[in-house]
DNA sequence: TCATCACCTGGAGA
DNA sequence: ATCTCCAGGTGAT
């Protein structure tokens, strides 16, 4: 078990898994659901619906996950170099909506379309003199046109999101039940989801949904995995990860990473990033 | 099954 | 300023 207090939120923040996060003054503030969550130095934790504990992930046992994927010496070297990196546990129609909005796009521009869409559809939050939107629930989102979405800059995504919450209103998706199932099924029950594939089906279940052995594979962890590790993903890597090499790919990250192979992914995401100087928030 | 290609948009770099 | 290029992919052909 942990303490708030080990977690690093500057590195946890800026490592890809969430968007609508912000540094105000010496305070963090970010929007997870219809929650409010502000953090202050030294880390006590503000938050409007009292569900912080959880999306912390307070319950994970670190120790015995962090020395389990630092028997892999270029993750461990990235948990040295990066202390306090933490997953985090998403509201899941949040995670779900926000990695839709990810596809072929960059970190700043998934940010501007989330912030939109709460801004337009969320329900406004006083504190100490700042406004903040919350997420729209799917429900709140159950009437709005594609136009409705192309005005908040989502593009061709527009008509995914669209699906997507009817697919959640109809109870088609019902995220406490892919929780409760195992991996390739969650899976392949977010890919039946238009707009859902692989690489963002395994970001919704690793940052919403408890699958630690899901490990996106994009163009970042793809490129790191055949940067320093040709010899175990050498020939499953190729250019186009068609559906057939990803699948092939993550049983060897499996293999290879261990049952938190998903913890792994966060470390060498952030170490690849930051060496390459790729902005943040 | 696989390789190509188009796709909205806005930020970053030339 | 103006332009081109590209960004944490995916679906259709």
């Amino acid at each position: 078990m942990q303490t708030s207090s080990t977690i690093n939120l500057n590195y946890t923040i800026n490592s890809g898994q969430v968007f609508l996060w912000d540094k105000i003054g010496d305070m963090w503030a970010g929007i997870n659901g219809d929650d409010l969550l502000v953090i202050k130095d030294p880390f006590q934790i503000i938050s409007s619906q009292k569900k912080a504990s959880h999306f912390f992930r307070l319950d994970d046992n670190i120790t015995k996950t962090l020395s389990a994927i630092s028997k892999d010496s270029l993750v461990g070297k990235a948990v040295r170099q990066f202390p306090g990196l933490r997953l985090l546990r998403q509201d899941p129609f949040q995670c779900y909506i926000s990695f839709i909005c990810s596809s072929n796009s960059s970190i700043r521009n998934i940010r501007n379309m989330l912030t939109r869409l709460c801004v337009k559809f969320g329900n406004k939050i006083e504190f100490e003199n700042h406004e903040f939107f919350t997420f729209p629930s799917a429900e709140k989102l159950a009437n709005v046109t594609t136009k409705d979405l192309l005005s908040c800059g989502l593009g061709f995504r527009a008509k995914y999101v669209r699906d997507a919450v009817k697919a959640v209103n109809s109870g088609r998706i019902e995220f406490e039940s892919i929780r409760k199932t195992d991996y390739k099924t969650s899976l392949e029950t977010l890919k039946t989801v238009k707009g859902i594939g692989n690489k963002i089906a395994d970001c919704i279940l690793l940052f919403s949904l408890d699958k630690l052995e899901s490990f996106p594979i994009d163009r970042w962890t793809n490129r790191i995995l055949q940067k320093y590790y040709p010899k175990i993903f050498d020939s499953a890597g190729g250019k186009s990860l068609t559906e057939k090499k990803y699948a092939i790919l993550h049983e060897k990250i499996v293999d290879h990473f261990g049952p938190y192979a998903g913890y792994s992914q966060q470390f060498l995401f952030k170490l690849e990033r930051d060496l390459n100087k790729k902005n943040w928030l």
